[in-house]
DNA sequence: CGGCGCGTTGATTACTGTCAAACGGTGTGG
DNA sequence: CCACACCGTTTGACAGTAATCAACGCGCCG
């Protein structure tokens, strides 16, 4: 990892608690190999054993199971700094894959050197297992809005947590965000078919709060759009407290 | 907590990987204060900042977060063994209430405890990590479920999932266990009405895989169940390796 | 006995999926 | 340069799924 590609993972990790000088040391000495993917690609394979977690460093990846009949559901998007993988460390098996959400690019990190600073760095290993924490409580997030809301705050909910998160990783521009996925896609985010996910953003559209077009999303009316499918940012955890 | 009551968090742990006679003390070492609770009673609640974390030790609970609209959703059903909120150790405030599901008993740890365990014991810090990572996989399953699976699919998933832990834990009898949720709670769990959870779980009796009356389940036919919501245990990562 | 909680059922309404067609942009080949 | 195919978006009609409303049955307990 370059420099650029180490401070995603610090800023991310640094988010959520202060780190000491040797411990920033420990995560930049971390080896990573880079690759890049189109559009689409796998990253890691449903049912394989990684050697190596993945971060992301550029770009949008997502989790996706498939069934039977070929139907997909996406259970998360990973942005700059997310960990995508960290859990394959442990679990061993992949019960998901990762797949490219537009372009991107991932850093790839052994796990034995991971596992190696659990061994050294109980700090380290608490900072690393909250990432993997505030994971799941996106994860019940996202169980609450497939089960409860409307197909309009489910897309809004989405919106928001997207905006919160590049927000605090620095790579909103003003209020707007480049935002790769089809409407194919987005429909295995939100458990929808295709056609209602374009029915539901035109909806979307038509309260203001949200204008999207040309994979270009623009938060016109974040406080309203939040009300409106009660988006509330402290599950995010995007705030230092000793953990 | 007693003999029993420790050796539940132990062998939920051994079940993922062995654990040294040191490690084992160190669990048991670990002071904890008991209380039982009525159907529906909350055990933590939501908003809240625990000092302590729960393990349930007897009987079913359940992750609940409440909409404003007071539309409710259920993110995971708990059984003896599991650390409901071991993850209010790091991410400080409940994202969700904890709530009985029918009468159960649970033992608080305090989390001061638990973090000096991770101070000294890498490995054991690695299994209660881990412990919150088949956790995550749990509700990415829940994820797809409510995303992408008709509702008979969906209820078979729930009760293929419980009856795959319970067993593990060993509180099957034969093939049937108590199960006491309401029908309104199982609503909430699946995402659907009360009235369409009766429905389906029609249908599914239908079916002869299951039969479910009086609180209590039997699995009829495991093998055709799971074929018919493609349910894989392996996500439960229910086998030892290092970890 | 009456009230209450829970389960069950039927009728109606609302939401969401499927099918089909058309539109617009992009890249390729003639 | 245009014709064409391809991909993704958009729209309308229709079918199927699930929510809502309402009523009833049943067992339990005061």
């Amino acid at each position: 990892m370059n420099k650029d590609e180490r401070s995603f993972l610090i800023n991310m990790l640094e988010r959520h608690d202060h780190m000491s000088d040797e411990e920033r040391q420990a995560i930049i000495a971390l080896p990573a190999r880079m690759r890049s993917f189109a559009s689409g690609e796998e990253l890691v394979a449903e049912d394989s054993r990684p050697e190596e977690a993945c971060l992301i460093v550029e770009g949008f990846a997502a989790r996706a199971q498939y069934l039977a009949n070929g139907k997909r559901q996406i259970s998360a998007v990973h942005i700059p700094g997310d960990f995508v993988d960290l859990h394959s460390m442990l679990l061993k098996v992949m019960d998901h894959a990762v797949i490219a959400v537009g372009p991107c690019r991932a850093a790839f990190v052994p796990h034995i050197n991971l596992r190696r600073l659990t061994e050294t760095h109980p700090h380290l290993t608490r900072l690393l297992w909250h990432t993997t924490l505030v994971d799941a409580a996106i994860q019940r997030a996202w169980i609450v809005s497939l089960g409860r809301m409307s197909a309009e705050q489910q897309m809004g909910h989405l919106l928001c947590e997207l905006y919160t998160r590049l927000r605090a990783v620095g790579v909103i521009e003003g209020d707007s965000f480049d935002f790769p996925p089809t409407q194919a896609m987005i429909s295995d985010m939100l458990g929808m078919s295709t056609v209602y996910v374009n029915k539901t953003l035109a909806n979307l559209r038509s309260t203001g709060f949200v204008e999207w077009r040309d994979r270009r999303v623009r938060i016109v009316d974040f406080d309203r759009l939040a009300e409106m499918c009660e988006f509330d940012p402290r599950y995010l955890n995007l705030w230092q407290e000793p953990r």
